[in-house]
DNA sequence: ACCTGCTATGTTAGCGATAACAAGGTTCCG
DNA sequence: CGGAACCTTGTTATCGCTAACATAGCAGGT
């Protein structure tokens, strides 16, 4: 930067002032800067400028996977929403193990980010100190943790589950199974059986079919063997619900192989509604859930969020509740 | 870090080696100063720190989309390869746009990372040469490019088509088309069809069979309707190759809808080996492209040319070529 | 001509860490 | 017991930029 400085004729503050906007400067000295800039190669360091003002520019989001397009849909809705604010997102990975993620908690906020996003309310104790600690806007998102850490962007899988019970108990099925992974690990998944449950139970239907196999997030391979299991357990069953789409999808292709009529032997439905969902014969009944809004709201809310920091008066902590909605489709 | 320091008795130099391993300290000094970033919940500032000791410990790396999963995967990798040498991947998305790609490459190099990833070797002249002049390793992925900037991972998209072909005359096609999105705005895409091309001229299949439609990357949805105008198109078409698997599957799911028999009727084939062809019905001919390896290796050989760097004697430029491999199954 | 109020630019002092060197203490050997 | 070699810790000086304040210059009203 002295180096533009000294080639343009002024100062590096100057220079400083010409390459953020808002700055009160001369438009010949602008140019004349601008100049040097191009022809020198210069390229701003944004760290050390960062140390300086306080400000990184750098927003923190934990998601478990990408190769989920759910959580890439959120990812890229969250991107969109910080990009015109000059924010740039991190994005970090905890395979759906709060252990991980209170590493990369910790890693994140060594980068001192303005704000952080984290998928899902369920932490180490040590993960939601950091949060708590962190001094910067939270978000909790995916869920709604009944101990929010501060701000909240999302839904009720149980209550979604439900909905699709109800909407399968409508249209005449009751020996209704769910095929989801077997460990915890996945919260959303454990909601949605826990929906698939309450909702077993309000319409009087006693015996639940649940199909606990593989490790979350299940595959679409594992959507179709969990789906061999439940007919060979229960051969009565009428209706699949599965914890994600991609599984339902793996139940669907399991059934057209073995010619199991799709919905009138049984009938399947999904989560998510992934683009596989609408695209698939016979398509699939589905909960659609938003994914790119809940991150598009999430990074709206830490907009404001972060002016408040900045103005030093933090906004409320805000609970922002996205829809969902049954998307009834051929497989059931 | 000061107030750390304080509390341990000991000067801030003492705290920043305790924070770091490799740095000979006292075990007993360290297990102090562990107690007092404990007790304060100090996290080092490692913008600050990056500054002083000019490495950021980013990786900048730019996919054109994570929503497709064969870019999420390469991340993947990339991230895997990283981790353990401390260093964090800063994604950027470029919506198959090198206009895109050049904002972000400046927007990344503000930043300051210690190498830059891109996909494919198309750029804007000044997006290359803010690569050239970065003076940072610079691996082109995805792709061969005929004048690459320093280091290449990737496979030829045209061979790997041609490979496609020749299994699908191998098995007693001839009037084979392709399908694909309508820009070349997706260079790979671009490269698939040119490879379909050359292998049917060398075939000595003279008639070749495009639909372009949809802009890249073309969906699941796109890729139905992509099929329903070939056949319209062509009636005697006996082959599909697909520009992705996501198109394919689409293409299929059309046949399915309609009644059409795969492979009997018509046979389709795919790129990319997604999960989704292996668990479809029928499942899908495609060639898998080792998406996750691209990834893990840019990382591996990122490291070395890194440590070149620091070490100032950069290494040579290396191309590393992935494999691919025709994987038949039932479609084709 | 004087003062006020504004804009454009410069000066100074850090931001929070680490590199590089210096120095005190210990070990170990002949 | 002296001194080289090593280990541990401290001191000083930045890294490259921007906040905050200072200052110069100019317009406009009286």
């Amino acid at each position: 930067m002295t180096d533009v400085a000294r080639k343009a004729g002024v100062s590096t503050m100057t220079v400083s002032r010409a390459l953020r906007d808002g700055a009160s400067i001369a438009t010949s000295t602008r140019e004349k800067i601008m100049r040097a800039v191009d022809e020198l190669g210069y390229v701003l360091d944004q760290s050390a400028g960062s140390l300086s003002s306080k400000r990184t520019g750098f927003v923190a989001a934990l998601v478990p996977s990408l190769n989920n397009s759910n959580f890439a849909d959120t990812a890229r809705g969250l991107t969109d929403a910080l990009q015109g604010a000059g924010l740039q997102v991190l994005l970090g990975y905890t395979d759906y193990l709060i252990e991980k993620e209170e590493e990369l908690i910790e890693a994140m906020l060594r980068r001192r980010p303005e704000a952080i996003v984290v998928t899902g309310g369920r932490h180490t104790a040590r993960g939601r100190k950091l949060l708590v600690n962190a001094g910067i806007p939270v978000i909790e998102t995916w869920d709604l943790p009944p101990r929010p850490v501060r701000h909240v962007v999302g839904f009720s899988n149980a209550e979604a589950a439900e909905a699709l019970v109800r909407h399968l108990h409508g249209k005449g099925y009751r020996k209704i199974g769910f095929i989801g992974g077997t460990s915890n690990r996945d919260t959303r998944g454990a909601d949605r059986r826990l929906g698939y449950e309450r909702a077993m139970a309000a319409l009087g239907l006693r015996e639940t079919r649940i199909i606990s196999f593989g490790t979350p997030p299940i595959s679409m391979k594992q959507g179709g063997e969990a789906l061999a299991r439940l007919i060979e357990q229960w051969p009565d069953v009428e209706a699949a619900i599965c914890v994600s789409d991609l599984s339902a999808f793996g139940a669907l292709m399991e059934c057209n192989r073995r010619r199991i009529a799709v919905p009138d032997r049984i009938a399947i439905a999904g989560f998510g509604n992934f683009e596989i969902s609408s695209c698939s014969f016979p398509a699939i009944t589905t909960v659609s859930v938003n994914c790119y809004d809940i991150g598009r709201r999430s990074g709206e809310l830490l907009l404001r969020a972060i002016e408040g920091e900045r103005a030093r008066k933090p906004i409320a902590a805000e609970t922002v509740i996205t829809d969902y909605e049954v998307i009834a489709r051929e497989s059931a």
